[in-house]
DNA sequence: CCCATTTTGTTCTCACGTTCACAAACTCCT
DNA sequence: AGGAGTTTGTGAACGTGAGAACAAAATGGG
């Protein structure tokens, strides 16, 4: 733990550099993919929809992968990326809240490739406790905690409604687990040293909703370059 | 909505308070329901999980909507941002993609209580057109310019794998879609003037599992103050 | 072998977003 | 009426992120 050494110097990664790292490695996984061996910065940011400067800047956090003239390797810039994130590993994940959201997340292929394993489905509705979704028995909430310990899970995601999105943060917190996904429409709060992050869909339309009113009121006589598209992104995480 | 001239003045509102007002919305519904007709800015945060400087900061952007030494009425500032946002008027969506994740978007609740209309569902595969999806026959994709003029539909989803993301984003912006949901895991390229949001399930369990490495290889010997729960946003605009 | 070309990694500057701190404005109590 | 107590709205300090620009390093051609 207190081992670090010489590569130590600057392991500080922004939180918008990580942010952005998994959109470096699909793109990059696109490239490889489509036969590609080597690509040069201007490439990479093309396909993952970023500046080039930028795309450079984050990748010089991870340490110097590229060479000058050349450009980077693919298939070894997505190594360091996918050892960078953590997803060379196997994370056991839990979904809590077998609804319509929770269905399709658990058919949701995306996950597995990208080095999730969803070990358990659980509702606290006994109607939907037994039924069999993405080959997976759902089973009661109560199993939590026996399904954590025995699968060592420290990801957990909500997909309950809004109401019951708290008790089920708090039991997840109470029984280890440090990371969440919710995707239940309401805040949750959670001690120091547990991580949250939010996808909320509805909220996402509203944004564009706004944007959309904009437009329809002719609000933006001429953008004059800070307007909605571009590349303007709003930034990541909150703090505790 | 046409003598906007006083209240005209700095019109401007930043990206990351736009990105917040939907959830200062929910909790103030919140906040109502619980038959709650006035609160403080620090009960509001609360609620909404941010600070309470951040959240009269961003209020102040729509305007003196408080009383000092008393705090805000609820439905007041409710209607307020509704209003702001765009959410008191109506808008016609139509969603591509009728998979797992179609399915759950088709029967969220959380648009149609939010002003969001869900005026068709589309899906390129013959097999799914035809099926009755949330109370809607699902038809085909060729549909789509069809449906969009005759509702008038400024804003479309994206559901489907991302192979066809592209295509689907060129086609709704030749028909005049400008506002697109993008929930396919794949970089979708705009011309300027459209806006592009993208919700990717598998990117926000990536960067939990780049925090929960970090906090297992105990490489936060003290998160100072950097614990990374909180509104988790993705990107905006897409490039041109 | 040397030089032109390419492309990375980094520095610098600017803009944006967050937080603090406090004056202004309002209520309530005496 | 006046002062004590609240709470908003905002000006200013601070920190983070984005983009431009350039020096350093690699390749390839003559």
């Amino acid at each position: 733990m207190t081992t670090r050494s010489s590569t130590d110097a600057a392991r500080v990664i922004p939180e918008a550099t990580v942010a952005r790292l998994p959109v470096y490695l699909r793109a990059l996984t696109a490239l490889a993919d489509d036969g590609i061996r080597t690509c040069s910065s201007e490439d990479l940011a093309t396909a993952a929809g970023v500046n080039s400067a930028k795309l450079r800047k984050d990748l010089s956090y991870l340490g110097s992968y590229g060479t000058r003239g050349v450009g980077y390797d693919v298939d070894y810039l997505r190594y360091q990326i996918a050892r960078e994130i953590g997803v060379t590993q196997d994370w056991p994940v839990v979904i809590v809240g077998i609804g319509n959201l929770g269905h399709a997340l658990a058919n949701y292929s995306g996950f597995r490739s990208r080095g999730f394993r969803v070990v358990a489905l659980l509702d606290a509705n006994e109607l939907v406790v037994g039924q069999t979704v993405a080959g997976v028995v759902v089973r009661p909430f109560d199993d939590l905690e026996e399904i954590v310990h025995e699968h060592d899970v420290a990801i957990g995601v909500i997909a309950t409604p809004a109401v019951a999105a708290q008790d089920v943060a708090d039991r997840m917190v109470a029984i280890g687990i440090t990371s969440i996904l919710n995707f239940a429409p309401a805040v949750v709060a959670v001690p120091e040293g547990v991580d949250v992050r939010k996808v909320d869909l509805s909220i996402e339309l509203q944004i564009l909703a706004y944007h959309e009113q904009r437009k329809a009121n002719g609000h933006e006589p001429i953008p004059a370059g800070a307007a909605v598209d571009g590349t303007a992104d709003a930034a990541g995480g909150g703090a505790a």
